[in-house]
DNA sequence: CATATCCAAATGTTCTTACATAGACCGTTT
DNA sequence: AAACGGTCTATGTAAGAACATTTGGATATG
């Protein structure tokens, strides 16, 4: 039974976590909501301070942060609502899947993993820079939101890493690297255009055979720059950019 | 003679921009020099206060944001220092078309190219950070190889640059600003995805409408930030690969 | 009916004040 | 020497107030 719970407007004083922590997560809440999604305007600023209880400025703290998240826009003389949001990496701190999705606040969803021992083609060896036809593990995962996925995403595994395929892999997988594995991921170099999807491709995220997807290659390597990682990632591109800030 | 030239740590009163916009630019320069990047503690903020003959309110709300940019670290009983940017990311050669192509051997054909002062829209204003329906400089290029065009660009210049429309743009872009408008170009923003072709663009590009074509939007800044162009690239993604190396 | 003007509402900016808390430093105790 | 405890300092949190600016709707005017 799922019952549509209200969202109960208050915060306690003496729980000794910050007042304007606790707004942030208050919104952050309320902001799921699908009026609010689609665009209704958050309770004023001076309404919600009376409401908790609490001055203005603790209020906009929390606004604050969250509008330098990008997830509010507030317009003077109008109001502050949730900003539409559309899918999309951002490289400025580069993390595995997952942890970009949690970041952002995002549940992902697994459709499917699978995880099975292959010989490595010219392509795959090439990359990790093993012997052709050496046993590599392969992964193979379909992610997404709720609403159907999103991304196809195709792993090799270099064999030095110890990965046996029995991990749990819904768990992030850089963590998993890094705490059991003790191999961190540093560099990655990466390779992205845009192809028509196939039929089995488009069959999987539920696409247009021929409908354009956003394919990233990436070669993860740790610190001494020994491949980690060989990844194919199939993108829906309608859902899904690609955001990059460079410096030179 | 380049003179080193102290800044100066004042604000104007009067001159309409807020404090807080203010005392931000004021801590973007200062942390740029080197005794600060090496990690010497910023002055600490009630001092900055009474310096600047504001409230430390107003300090704050100039670090928060560059804290929340990752540019500054605050520590509590301590005091706030620059973060070490070594770790950015970085893509290895970023540069304009020509140079890129340039650098791979490859000689690029100019097929098209055309200059014209148009009106700012909504998205163009809200890159360049200017007035909606300011004159802005717009160039629509279509390039590629002897054997056929590939990429179609369209640049939107921010009018601070002072181009004329009149320059010889056949000549690389980024040298025609360094060189004769003082203007370099340090920050990319990039939002990269795949799109299919409309009509106008396959047949600019010579591909079947409705073929994925990558699609990058990039914004490119100034040292200070100050937006310089921003740029729409349509590329034939059969013949194009975006390629970056990131560290971390 | 169209246009100009004014007003109320909501966020934007800024100051003042007060107390809380974490870290560093230093001296005293065990 | 190690452990403890206090104090100083810089940031963290929070309240409250005042005025500015933008926006959009209501009202008045031609």
């Amino acid at each position: 039974m799922q019952e549509e719970k209200p969202i109960e407007f208050k915060v306690d004083h003496h729980s000794g976590v910050p007042l304007h922590l606790q707004v942030e997560q208050l919104l952050r809440t309320i902001i799921e909501r699908p009026e609010y999604r689609e665009g209704k305007l958050l309770p004023k600023e001076v309404e919600l301070a009376k409401i908790l209880g609490i001055s203005r400025n603790t209020v906009r703290q929390a606004t604050n942060k969250l509008e330098h998240e990008k997830l509010l826009v507030r317009k003077k003389g109008v109001g502050t609502r949730v900003v539409r949001q559309t899918l999309s990496t951002r490289l400025s701190n580069w993390a595995s899947f997952s942890e970009e999705m949690h970041s952002k606040g995002v549940e992902f969803v697994n459709y499917r993993i699978d995880v099975e021992w292959v010989k490595a083609d010219r392509e795959v060896a090439a990359a990790l820079q093993v012997e052709e036809g050496r046993e590599v593990l392969k992964m193979e995962r379909l992610r997404g939101l709720d609403k159907g996925p999103f991304v196809n995403f195709i792993s090799y595994f270099h064999p030095r890493i110890g990965l046996t395929g029995k991990e749990d892999f819904s768990r992030h997988l850089y963590e998993i690297l890094e705490r059991d594995y003790a191999t961190i991921p540093s560099v990655s170099k990466e390779r992205i255009n845009a192809i028509p999807a196939t039929k089995s491709l488009a069959e999987l995220l539920n696409v247009k055979t021929g409908s354009p997807l956003l394919f990233r290659k990436r070669l993860v390597c740790d610190p001494g720059d020994r491949p980690i990682e060989y990844n194919l990632g199939y993108y829906r591109a309608d859902s899904f950019t690609y955001e990059i800030d460079i410096k030179r």
